[in-house]
DNA sequence: TGAGGGTATTGAATCTATTCAATCTCTTGA
DNA sequence: TCAAGAGATTGAATAGATTCAATACCCTCA
């Protein structure tokens, strides 16, 4: 009926044999008859044994997982990035154990409590004295939203004031004269670097943006949608161009403009950054910054298990993008 | 510097007591001295000791975790119902552990190797037999792909049959006299239903759907595209209104009307299935029929956990969905 | 003063699987 | 025939925590 949990010790007697042999047995340890192994086996599979993996773990010291702590796991960039996160540790034999946390106490209880061999961390919760503790316990950590690097921690992080960067100079180059920036979140350190590398390319060249060109979407639809008809409201000249710090606000400020009649790009050009699924399926398309985060999920388990296996010291790896031009950008005389 | 584990013996003997004195200290079990808890807590805490989950779930035989098992964590529907499932379990003290797979091994492995105390399984590759295995396990179980129902085994399931005459009565209702259905997957369970739902309300009125108006579009954006430009490209005249059995396969429809120049709804109609994130956003906004994920999760991890705590006996519960209607519908005279 | 009783603490068993040294069995060769 | 050696199997220790019966201690009261 029920309840019926199989140990080795019940495959033992069952087969006739101790409880070593039956393990020798499971682990392949080459030294016992071919015919005690496969009569072993047979039972073992007929009594639908499983070893129980916190027995195992424990004498074992290792659990051949890695732990994946992420805030959320909605939206393009977690699941792209557990993904590749999943693909690559499949490739390298290991199991993918994913939390979602909103503190950081889950994190340190799965982490210290040896429940996966190594981990990789996007979650801000993490603070620099639980950092001090992770380090100190020698388990190998890959962080991919910090820049982290010592024995053991190790991080995969995008070049964000070169996203910026990226941004300002295609735009120059298509022409533009005039632009408004969409800023994300104020203390967003992604989001002050793109604004950074953004203006400073802008400066460079000569142009400066007023600040009435510039509001914060908080990298959010609605409330960059919001923001936008209000500017339009106040009559002013349009920009040529307007960057968004994020697609999803992106997609707000086109929405406002085309709610108000505008045509993007004829009287607008508008540019985001992340190049997020539905980027590619509105209408128009929205040009934008495409990020690998299936390079960095790959990049970041390639870093994790050279440190498991080869005691490889972690380092501090810089991604950067690129610019995807669609139709929500154009060319002007 | 690195390696540094601490286990309850450290801090048992950096505190002055025995171990059995920590443990019942660290379990809040209510026999010490104040002053002899206090000491200890601080002790422990100084150390930044953290128990180790395998010796504590070996002997305690539960894990306070719950499984989430997924064949992909990437798209609408996976991200809503781990998120719903995540706040669940949240709210009731559980942790949740997610595993991507891609065979049933693994999941038979973290289930019966007693990594987690109950499961909730979204994969059809977990078959009968081991379904079989699983229930005489004795470990509980929801499912919410398919329909079970044992001492400990669960399910909580969409109606498909109803989504597809929701959808047929709908479109009825708004006057459309000719229809065309694009097709999800020819063996998919809910494909079947929702057409044979759709198909039944319509002949029922007296209308039927000839076959040169049913393709398939395999639940896929790119396929619908290319199959509905094939469609378009023999000139037959348009139906009143299409029913794709899913939305991004009528996003794909939608695309291919609109880059043919046709006008959404004004000259046909387009309704889909699933309600997905882009279906708000996409011009003309996509009407399709809603089904709660959140509910999904919520009831799905309700019923696990009055079976763990309160030995509850699986049921059967299926949830029905309804239409929204957005812009890429209207009413025919 | 010493038996009885309550409270705080501890020792030892236990959970399941792995590992290595020890044992047992069989064969071979002098 | 028996010692040596190879090969197969087993016993016991171990991993880190929990639990419960047992002990130690202190106080009270006859």
């Amino acid at each position: 009926m029920s309840g019926n949990k199989v140990t080795i010790k019940d495959v033992a007697r069952e087969a006739g044999v101790s409880i070593s042999t039956v393990s020798n047995a499971l682990n392949n340890v080459d030294v016992l008859l071919p015919e005690t192994k496969n009569h072993i086996l047979e039972v073992a599979h007929r009594l639908h044994y499983v070893p129980n993996l916190n027995g195992r773990n424990l004498k074992a010291k290792a659990t051949n997982a890695i732990g994946l702590f992420v805030t959320s796991i909605t939206g393009d960039y977690y699941s792209a990035l557990a993904d590749s996160i999943y693909q690559s540790c499949r490739n390298r034999g290991y199991d993918l154990h994913i939390f979602i946390s909103d503190n950081s106490e889950a994190i340190m209880a799965q982490i210290l409590g040896r429940r996966i061999d190594g981990a990789v961390i996007l979650d801000e919760h993490v603070g620099e004295s639980e950092i001090a503790i992770l380090e100190d316990s020698g388990m190998p950590i890959v962080f991919v939203d910090r820049e982290v690097e010592s024995d053991n921690l190790a991080s995969v992080v995008f070049d964000s004031y070169h996203e910026g960067e990226l941004v300002g100079n295609f735009l120059l180059e298509k022409g533009n004269k005039t632009f408004m920036l969409i800023r994300g979140e104020r203390n967003n350190f992604d989001s002050i670097e793109r604004a950074r590398g953004f203006l400073n390319v802008l400066n460079n060249a000569g142009v400066t943006v007023d600040d009435k060109y510039i509001f914060d979407g908080l990298f959010n639809r609605e409330v960059t949608y919001k923001g936008m008809l209000e500017f339009l409201d106040k009559k002013l000249p349009l920009p040529d161009a307007i960057f968004a710090e994020n697609d999803a606000s992106a997609i707000g400020a086109m929405e406002a403009l085309l709610d108000r009649g505008f045509k993007i790009p004829e009287d607008v050009s508008v540019i985001g950054c992340d190049d997020i699924e539905i980027s590619k399926l509105f209408r128009p398309s929205l040009s934008t910054v495409r990020t690998s985060y299936e390079k960095q999920g790959a990049l970041a388990i390639d870093q994790l298990i050279s440190m498991l296996k080869e005691g490889a010291k972690g380092t501090k790896i810089i991604l950067r993008g690129s610019v995807v031009s669609r139709e929500s950008t154009i060319e002007r005389k």
